[in-house]
DNA sequence: TGTTAGCACTCATCAATACCGAGTGCTAAT
DNA sequence: ATTAGCACTCGGTATTGATGAGTGCTAACA
């Protein structure tokens, strides 16, 4: 498809406008407030091609137009093209996050945080998944008779923590033993290498409580292959009713219900964990849950290596290169914090 | 202040009947629907003494009447001292419980998942508290130069972690060697009570590394006294949009608010600890935040020691009797699986 | 003296109606 | 290719009137 250059400048006003007043925009408009030396006649036939080839959308006759689902597409892929949104935002969220270290659970949520105040959209982010970590330690503890708790620690610093059925007989020193020699000799591998069968040294354990230890292998594969919705951070829900498309209660409500099933945000931030910066607009090809929600997402890293996601949600009509560049500075300060805590 | 036994009729007819519908009760309704057997006339007589008793409200002229904040203390005080909410809902939830043991911050969420399933307001739940808790375990782990994750396990199964900076020259292995001493001496006290200071044989470590010492018994005090907001666990905010209350978008807004403030529901949730069951209605005495929002609280417990709490949220006009009976039978249940933990 | 029928009055809600204004598409003139 | 002009569309808002649920008061009744 080819734009005159003239076209192409509308179609951005027209997003622009729509970003920031949520009303349909008119000839009129364009002409007043963008390019007062041409007429709104020209404009409203530059309009009429625009919407034939499906970059405008009207809501109904008489009224003005809004940019279609492949606009903001466009647009935004110009954005990351030219890297225009870097300029967009200017905050101290980098100054910010010096005063802010802390346990992962909570560096994450203080970055949602920021997000939040910084874009004035839900914040939305995924904590550090195990299975992209290494393992720094693992701790059996005994709880109760025939119960105990499994904690593991990553070089993320991130904890995990689980209680498995254990057979009555295996006694406490037992634990012990078993947690000194895994954490020695798993220490520094992916928690997805860890397995108790190539432990030398325990085979009589191994023989002795066969169920037992085929619990704690079972709990390391699962909690490697599994990220679970508790893993997923909120933060500014209240924020959606600042949005004119939520004045609405079945929009709100729609909202709400998605932030509700956090498996499907989860789900979003888990898959943009590989992928870098990405905007899913309207729920485009997969999500259909996301129909009219945009959610912007970026990893965060431990040197170059992924292991979580932050990002926001709100409405289509998205100020796309201010939450780009909020995601992006933030992304960076937040691997920073992580990488910092092994690489020293 | 007295009443007639008709005019206590009339006004818990009332009451059950604005519950149900949300709508303004008129006296023919009452006639019809409760008591057809006196006149609309008799009863809009009643009801204009109960008005003037402060008991009903007419939300305009013509309307029907509400009632009062007054009215619904009464209501809920009776429904307590004669134990009348009891037969109020028949759940599964003790049966439920048993499929659904695990972590604690787990099992937690699952109750507060049932009472959100069986009330259909949204739940909230305190995660419990280490404060009345005592010691399993303290696991002090290296993470990276100058930086330790402290570890804190508790008889409730609760994991408690952060990171704390510490002189570089505090090594790996005198770190592993406190972590075994402090579990050693301070096993089954509680966590308030844990204090370097007490700890015999270490005064070499103490005056080597004084500062070291000190950061830990901060944490340790701090970890006590301060119940941070990420304790308050959340199930079930969209239910508020099934209530017809908040069709209107500024009450549903104050109500996504109230939600995002994790710290008042915290405060609200701490202080019914060791309150057991508690009723706040449109937010009665303190809490301004709450107007026009009631809170149903209980505690649950290890043994008879209250260690956090579970509850719901949603209109004044809520379903007390069953709201109180479920969160009776969830509060039992949590605490026979915490207790189980410990006592076996 | 307590109860009730009857009646005038109030007021929220809803449907019908009209009007305004922002916006479009088309045409003819520049 | 651009623009001025004009008829037409249609959502939003305001107005009006009818409806009905509800009240308070009074007078009659048991």
């Amino acid at each position: 498809m080819e734009f005159s250059e003239r076209q192409l400048a509308i179609l951005n006003a027209i997003i622009n406008d729509y970003i920031e007043t949520a009303i349909p925009v008119g000839s009129r408009t364009i002409a007043r407030k963008y390019m007062p030396n041409i007429s709104s006649a020209t404009i409203r036939n530059e309009m009429s091609d625009l919407e034939h080839m499906g970059l405008l959308v009207q809501p109904h006759t008489s009224a003005g137009r809004i940019p279609s689902q492949t606009a903001y597409r466009m647009y935004v892929n110009k954005l990351i093209d030219e890297h225009s949104f870097e300029k967009a935002a200017d905050t101290h969220i980098a100054d910010d996050f010096e005063r802010l270290k802390g346990e992962m659970l909570q560096v994450v949520k203080n970055a949602a945080k920021l997000i939040n105040i910084n874009t004035n959209y839900t914040a939305i982010a995924l904590t550090p998944q195990l299975r992209r970590t290494t393992l720094k330690r693992i701790q059996l503890i005994p709880v109760a008779k025939g119960l105990m708790l499994v904690v593991i620690v990553t070089d993320a610093a991130r904890v995990k923590q689980k209680m498995l059925n254990i057979p009555s007989n295996v006694s406490e020193s037992l634990l012990d033993e078993l947690s000194f020699v895994i954490s020695k000799r798993f220490a520094g591998q992916a928690i997805a290498d860890v397995d108790l069968n190539l432990l030398d040294g325990i085979s009589d354990i191994r023989s002795e409580h066969p169920v037992f230890c085929e619990a704690i292998n079972n709990y390391l594969s699962e909690v490697v292959v599994k990220s679970d919705s508790s893993d997923v951070v909120l933060e500014g829900v209240k924020c959606i009713f600042d949005y004119p498309e939520y004045r609405d209660i079945s929009h709100a409500r729609r909202f709400i219900n998605l932030l509700d099933k956090k498996d499907i945000i989860q789900k979003i931030l888990t898959d943009s964990t590989r992928r870098g910066t990405n905007v899913i607009i309207s729920g485009e090809n997969s999500y259909e849950e996301l129909q009219d929600f945009s959610v912007v997402t970026t990893s965060y890293k431990v040197g170059s290596r992924p292991i979580g996601a932050i990002g926001v949600i709100g409405p289509v009509r998205m100020n796309y290169p201010r939450v780009i560049s909020v995601l992006e500075q933030t992304g960076k300060a937040l691997s920073n914090v992580m990488t910092s805590y092994i690489n020293e």
